[in-house]
DNA sequence: TATGAATGAGTGTTCATTCAT
DNA sequence: CATGAATGAACACTCATTCAT
C-alpha cells in the first residue's frame, strides 16, 4: 500500500519537477503532470491537496536533496580548501546536471508565505553549511561570508541557463575559480588576533 | 500633448512597476495595474500591445535607470576601491530603495525569448560596467571576478526581502563588507607580471 | 458511456444549431449554447475546440442530413418528374420545418478557409445530385441546370423567413410550381439528337 | 458646405461598402472604415450615428444603385426576351465587378428589423421590377417566376465568389443561358386560354 | 484508490462609441 | 466640423479542482 504510494507520490513529484523547472509554475498544468506521471487527472489531488502544495512538496525535495547530498560530500573532505570547492563543485554541477528545469526559482508563486517561510529556511541552512565550514577557516563575518560565497557561485552558474555551449570544464573552471578567489578573500578576513598564524596553515591548506 | 501622453505611458509603467514587483508577473492583472494608474483598462492597450509588452517594458525601464545611475555614480569616483564600494552600495541601495517590489526577477513570464534576451542583455552589461572598474585594479579574469562580485551582491541583498528589520545601516554595512572582502579578493588575483609570487601559488593552486 | 458523451455531444450541437440558426456566429454567445444545452461552458470546449470549430460541426451536420435524406427520398421515386419534385418538397419543407434557425446561411464567420471549401463542397454535392437526376431527363447544361433550380428554390423558401403567415400549403404550391416551371424549361434544353427542331432554335437564340 | 459635408459622407460609404464587402460586418472595424476613408474615427459618427446605421446605408444605397441600373437598361430595350436578358446580365455582371466584396449579403448584423425590414423592400423591389417585365410576357403566377428566375441568377453567379478563374465569358454564358432556360419555361406558363396565340407570339419574339 | 468528465470562476483583449479640445 | 485619446462593456477560452462511478 504504502509502496505502491509511494511509487505514484515519486512519481508525480518528479513529472512535477521536470515540468515545474522546464516551464515555470503557472505555465505548468496539472493536467500534464498527470499526463507525464502516467496517471489521471484526479490522482494527482489524492497525494497532494493543490497546485500549490505540490510545488512545495517539489521543492521541499529539491531543497533538501541539495543539503544532503552538499552534508555526504563534505564529510568525505578534511581540508578547508577541499570543503570550500566541494561547495563550490556542488553548486555548480547540481544545477549543471538538472540543466534543463533550472528555471524553478525564478517562477514560483508570490504571496504564498509557506513558501516564503521554506525558501528562507533553506537559505538559512545552506547558510550555515557553508558557515561551519568557513569557521574551521576561522573566519570572521562568516555568516556574511557565506552568503557572499553562495551568490558567487549562484551567478556564476548562471550561464549554464543561458549559455548552450556551456561545458562541464566550464563548470569545473568556475567552481575552481570561485573556491580560489574566496579562499583568499576569506583569508584574509581572519579574526584580526589570529591572523599571522592562521594565515599560515590556511596557505598550507592551500598547498 | 506629447506631455499628456508620456503622463499615462509614465504612470502605467510606475503601477505596473509596483504591482509586477509585488505580485509578480502572473498574480498581477492588468486591471489593477489601470485602477493604480487612475485609467481605465482600455487605454493601458494604448501604450503598450500586451501583457508581456508592457512588463518588457517595466524590465527595460528599471535595468537602464539602474545601469544609467551606476554609471554616474562610477563617474564621480576615481580609485579603485572607491569604485567597487560604489558598484556595492549601488547594488544595495537600489533594491533597498525598492523594498515593496523587488520580486520582479523571481516572476518574469516564462519562454518569453525576447525577455530572456533582454535579461542576458543586462547581465552583460552590467558585468561589464564591474569589469571596466576590475581592469583599473588588474585583475585577471576580470569577467569571473565581474561575476562573482555581482552574485556577492545579490544574495547579501536578499535579506532585504526576507527580513523586515533590515536597516538602511545593514545595507551599508554589507556594501562595505563585500567591497572590502571582494579587494582583497581581487588584489590576489592581479595579472602575473605584476604579482609575481603571489599569483604563481594561486595558479598553482587552480592548476 | 459513449452514449453518455453521445447525448452532450448532441445536445450541444441542437442548441448550437438553434442559436446560431436565429442569432447567427457572431450574435450567438458560447455561454448561450451551454446554458441551453444544460451544462457548464466549460464542457462546451470538451467537445468543440472553438467556437468556430462548433459552427463548422453545426454546419457539417446540417449539410449532411439534408444530401442524406434527399438521397433516400430520390430512391423512392423513379420517374424524373417525381424526382424533380422531391428535390423541390425537401428542399421547401427542409426549411419550413426549421423556420426559427434559417438564418444560418446567412451569418458564418467571415475568412474561415475551412468553412468556405466546406460550403463549396456542399454545393457541389448537392449540384451533383440534382444533375443526376437531370441526366436521366437527358438535359443539356446538366450543372448549370441544376445550379438553376437549386437556387430557384431557394428563393422561393425566403419567404417562410420573411412572412411569418407562409404556411404548409404555400410551401407545397411553390414546390410544385417549381418543379413544374423547371421540368418544362428543362425539357425544352434536351440534347441535339433527340430533340432535333426545338433545340435548334434553342441554340440560335443563344448564339 | 453641403458639398464638403458630402465628399466625406460619400467617402465612408466607399470605404464602408468595400470593407463590409470583403470582410463582413462584425470582421470589419469602424477605425478601418475611418482610415481608408482618409478621416478621423470619431468623424464617422458626425455622418452616421452607429455602425448598423452605417451598414444600413451602404445596403442601401447598393441595393437602390442595382434597381436603378436596372430600370435604366431595361428602359433601352424593348422585347421580352431583350429584357429578360438584361435582367440576367445585370444580375450577373453586378456581382462580377463586384468580385472583391460580394460577402455583404451573407453577414449582415441579424436580430436588426429594420435591415430586414429594408431587405424585404428590396426583395419585392427587385421582384417587381421583374414581374413588371414577365406581365408583358403574360406569364400566370408572376411573382412566383420573378422570384424563380432571380433565385436561378443568384445562384448561377455564386461561383464568381467561391472559382477564382470565373471570366467575363463565363458570366455572359450563364447570363445567357438563364435568359435562355427561363424564357421556354416561361413561355410554357402562359395563361392557359392564351395559350396558343401567345406562345406564337412568344415564338416570334424569340426568333 | 483511481478515474476523467464536468465545472465555472477568472482575465486578457477588442472595439464601438463618446467628448474635450 | 474634425479629431483621436479615453472608455468600459463584452466574451472566448483556460484550467485547477471536484465527485460520481
Amino acid at each position: 500500500m504504502s509502496n505502491v504510494s509511494n511509487d505514484k507520490h515519486t512519481a508525480i513529484l518528479d513529472a512535477a519537477h521536470t515540468l515545474f523547472g522546464s516551464s515555470g509554475f503557472y505555465e505548468t498544468k496539472m493536467s500534464d503532470v498527470a499526463e507525464k506521471a502516467g496517471i489521471a487527472k484526479g490522482t494527482v489531488y489524492l497525494y497532494f491537496k493543490s497546485k500549490e502544495d505540490l510545488f512545495m512538496a517539489v521543492t521541499r525535495r529539491d531543497c533538501e536533496g541539495y543539503l544532503q547530498q552538499l552534508e555526504n560530500k563534505l564529510q568525505d573532505h578534511t581540508t578547508f580548501t577541499d570543503k570550500l570547492s566541494v561547495i563550490a563543485e556542488h553548486h555548480m554541477f547540481y544545477y549543471y546536471e538538472r540543466k534543463q528545469h533550472t528555471k524553478l526559482f525564478f517562477l514560483a508563486p508570490n504571496n504564498n508565505p509557506e513558501l516564503v517561510a521554506y525558501m528562507a529556511l533553506f537559505m538559512e541552512q545552506y547558510m550555515q553549511a557553508v558557515v561551519k565550514v568557513l569557521l574551521e577557516g576561522r573566519a570572521s563575518e562568516p555568516e556574511l561570508m557565506a552568503q557572499s560565497y553562495i551568490g558567487m557561485l549562484d551567478r556564476l552558474k548562471m550561464d549554464i541557463l543561458f549559455d548552450p555551449s556551456f561545458t562541464e570544464a566550464d563548470a569545473f573552471k568556475r567552481a575552481k575559480f570561485a573556491a580560489s578567489l574566496f579562499s583568499k578573500g576569506a583569508m584574509n578576513n581572519l579574526h584580526p588576533a589570529e591572523d599571522d598564524k592562521e594565515n599560515n596553515i590556511a596557505n598550507e591548506d592551500i598547498e
